[in-house]
RNA sequence: CGGGAAGUAGCGCAGGCCGGUAGCGCAUCUGGUUUGGGACCAGGGGGUCGCAGGUUCGAAUCCUGUCUUCCCGACCA
């Protein structure tokens, strides 16, 4: 039991940790709040990435890349934008060092190769991006302009956590120009729905479409679409925004276009991104005291073959039967490993596994092959079966599915439980401490109140959901009236 | 950035008060026996005790600084 992981109940954040480390997604690193991502963790990003590279190239989307450093003087120009993230942004100064002449084999910032203007590290891209669409905007006929951004960003974050916050982490960033503010905001809600259908269908993660608050809204937006979703200790996680961004970074970098008509206006702008941090929703999501639960769509590995030998002969049998297996399974499209690895025996590996969270195991024996079977083990309920190895593929994939299917279900039986409607206070408050997850409840719509309940019970408004319908209501906390339900939770 | 804890072999830890040149379990290597839920026997290797200074004849141990991590708080489009 050298890797035994800590349980939920007895510790949430060190469960999460062991997850993470033990399970071989990310290390620490020698760089305070940056990680590693190691091979099993960036197959999944890959997998990820791919996806929504897609998804991206569907809609219209063509990826470019920009730098990695923004000029102070660019950056602060849309003020809003760079106020917010002031506070945490790391900043270029020299582009030199030299020999320490004081220490032997040390180095120093050379004094003299101060830079004449100060690089920021990008936490967003914002400001080099509109500064470089300035240059190839003239004309309506120029627009839309939509690209998309694979890149690291950096925020210096005094506190963090592996996946849910690094200092340096991998995100995509789209930014769109458009010639009219319609169709600015009908690009915003589509990249939102295409975040919702890319972490409910490949990611097994039930989502809650919304719009933020003014307090929550990403400085520079005139709106910020998000989709929230809910962790198993009954905290929302912030899964994906997307921003109607209006005029303010065109007026900014000055950037006009001449309509039809011949008129100069500004151009209309969004941004969205998700992050490396949908990896952390997922292992918050779906996991359970055994290691992690990966869905099938996205799993680095969907099916293990792990070998139980029987007496020197029966190895090349089953070892034979086994490649057979993977080269089936190859051809039918499904990431599969062999693990004849003979350090390790059975028992050993369905542990290791199940901590990596392959959805799928296979055991293979002397007495499988006399039967023609073998026993398929499933990780997200450890349900196990004696299959006939006719038609395994097929078997297989359809379990594959339904495993997908089953998590998702899974975890939005739990979502679906976590959202209480309150009418008073006394129960708003009752919830946010007991039951915990999201409280839907009126709000008076000013960013006072939504203050004040910050600081009474910890929680904000997530979202004010799109789906929700009109109803008239007074306010939790400060009894005016309110028209709609808003989302509140602890958040990451 | 404030409060608390930790850092000794790849991993988990003991030793530290009371200073004398480092130990246990797992992992690893060799050989053998094994394999349907974290194998067993025998033998071997591996550590500038996070890093840098200081005190001392002598520092893992005492002192100072610093770095990294964890927990709580503040902060977090």
């Amino acid at each position: 039991m050298s890797k035994a992981i800590t349980s939920r109940s007895e510790d949430y954040s060190q469960w999460y940790n062991d997850l993470v480390i033990k399970g071989g997604l990310a290390d620490y690193s020698a760089v305070r709040g940056c990680m590693v991502i190691k091979p099993y963790g960036f197959t999944l990003w890959e997998n990820m990435r791919d996806a929504l590279d897609k998804m991206f190239k569907d809609t219209g989307h063509t990826n470019a890349y920009f730098p990695l450093f923004v000029p102070k003087s660019l950056f602060e120009a849309e003020e809003k934008n760079a106020e917010g993230f002031a506070k945490e942004c790391a900043v270029v100064t020299h582009y030199r060092l030299k020999s320490d002449p004081d220490k032997k084999g040390a180095l120093m910032v050379d004094p003299e190769a101060k830079l004449e203007e100060e690089l920021v590290v990008r936490p967003t891209s914002e400001a080099i991006i509109w500064n470089t669409y300035k240059n190839w905007i003239q004309s309506y006929r120029d627009l839309p302009i939509l690209i998309n951004q694979w890149a690291n960003v950096v925020r210096w974050e005094m506190r963090t956590r592996l996946f849910l916050r690094t200092a340096e982490f991998l995100w995509q960033e789209g930014h769109t120009a458009h010639a009219t503010k319609e169709e600015a905001i009908a690009e915003t809600r589509q990249m939102l729905d295409v975040y919702a259908d890319f972490v409910e269908n490949w990611m097994a993660l039930p989502v809650v479409k919304g719009v933020k608050s003014e307090n929550e809204r990403f400085a520079g937006a005139e709106d910020t679409y998000c989709i929230e979703a809910l962790m198993q200790d009954g905290k929302a996680l912030q899964a994906g925004t997307s921003h109607f961004l209006g005029q303010n970074f065109a007026k900014a970098f000055d950037v006009k276009f001449s309509d039809k008509e011949n008129k100069l206006d500004y151009v209309w702008a969004t941004s969205w991104g998700v992050s490396t941090r949908l990896i952390g929703a997922l292992v918050m999501a779906h996991s359970d005291d055994k290691g992690l639960i990966m869905p099938p769509r996205i799993a680095p590995l969907q099916v293990v073959i792990v070998p139980i030998y029987k007496g020197e002969e029966s190895k090349p049998v089953i070892d034979g039967k086994a490649a057979e297996l993977v080269k089936a399974f190859k051809a039918a499209g499904i990431r599969v490993k062999f693990d004849d690895n003979d350090n390790n025996r059975p028992g050993w590996k369905f542990a290791e596994y199940e901590l990596k969270g392959v959805p799928v195991r296979i055991a293979m024996g002397a007495r499988d092959i006399e039967n023609g079977t073998v026993e398929l083990a499933r990780r997200d309920t450890g349900e196990k079966s004696v299959v006939s190895i006719d038609g395994i593929t097929e078997h297989v994939n359809q379990l594959l599915l339904d495993i997908q299917q089953a998590i998702y279900d899974k975890a939005l039986q739990f979502r679906n439980e976590h959202i209480t409607k309150v009418d008073t206070w006394e129960e708003f408050q009752e919830v946010l401490k007991n039951k915990t997850g999201f409280v839907s409840a009126h709000w008076d719509g000013t960013g006072e109140t939504e203050q004040k309940i910050k600081e009474l019970t910890k929680a904000t408004i997530r979202c004010i959901p799109l789906d929700s319908t009109e109803e008239e209501g007074k306010c939790i906390f400060s009894g005016k009236p309110s028209k709609q339900r808003v989302l509140f939770a602890q958040a990451y």
